[in-house]
DNA sequence: CCGGATCCCCTGAGATACTG
DNA sequence: CAGTATCTCAGGGGATCCGG
């Protein structure tokens, strides 16, 4: 990579903008980060369990460390009662109210492009089959 | 899980939208994919190489997978050169540019929110220190 | 009895070497 | 140069056990 700037403009890539995808939108970009602040979102405060089953097919594993992740980041919060059957229950913060809206041209998108995608995904398997 | 709807309203999701994120926004999600994106609406057209350079630490397996599933999806354009040096490049469809535009309420996000999370990140650092 | 921590297994990501 | 094959190993899923 020594003369690579022939066609390449000197800064190809907003070197803090990388950091930051690297360091927030990362963690962030993972599936169930995204399922469980739609989830959160529309449903409000919810336990860990309820939470668990409207996300749909997490292991508890997974959503205890995504939700650990959330928690870390401000995106949740996460209030334990101590009580005699353990109740713990998850609630977006104000940041994570903003990143579920930031997200919303992201659902949008897919709902008014699922019959391009499919449609995509359907030429792209015709083509490869005879491939 | 046979007898789970008591406390639970009948149909708490959309499932036409989880079924939406499952599969639309799932291999989307991927971070590779959103980097992709990105570098592709900056960039406009790449080789495979250059590409996998700007992406910044991903393997040419993933490289080819990913672009692979954006083909798949539409999202890109692949472009074979039938020449000696094999050249192939992608450039994103306007399909794929349209979910770029989706995704910038969550790069703006990001840039607006970072202080945030920083400070987030280390008050559940000091917070899980003691405990 | 719920939240979650731990163990085990297996998929899948990363690095390397090789081919067209 | 673009992509595939192979190996290795971290990380995710499932079951089970524990603390409150």
């Amino acid at each position: 990579m020594k003369h690579n700037d022939r066609t390449a403009p000197a800064v190809p890539l907003d070197p803090a903008l990388e950091q930051l995808v690297r360091e927030l939108i990362g963690p962030v970009a993972d599936k169930w980060t995204m399922v469980a602040l739609e989830v959160l979102e529309q449903e409000g405060r919810l336990r860990f369990t309820r939470l668990g089953e409207l996300m749909g097919g997490i292991s508890q594993k997974m959503l205890t460390k995504t939700l650990r992740q959330m928690e870390a980041d401000g995106l949740v919060e996460r209030t334990v009662y101590a009580v005699v059957p353990p109740k713990v229950d998850y609630e977006l913060t104000a940041l994570g109210r903003s990143l579920g809206a930031a997200f919303c041209g992201v659902w949008e998108w897919a709902e008014a492009n699922r019959a391009a995608i499919g449609a995509a995904r359907a030429a792209f398997a015709a083509r490869t089959q005879r491939a």
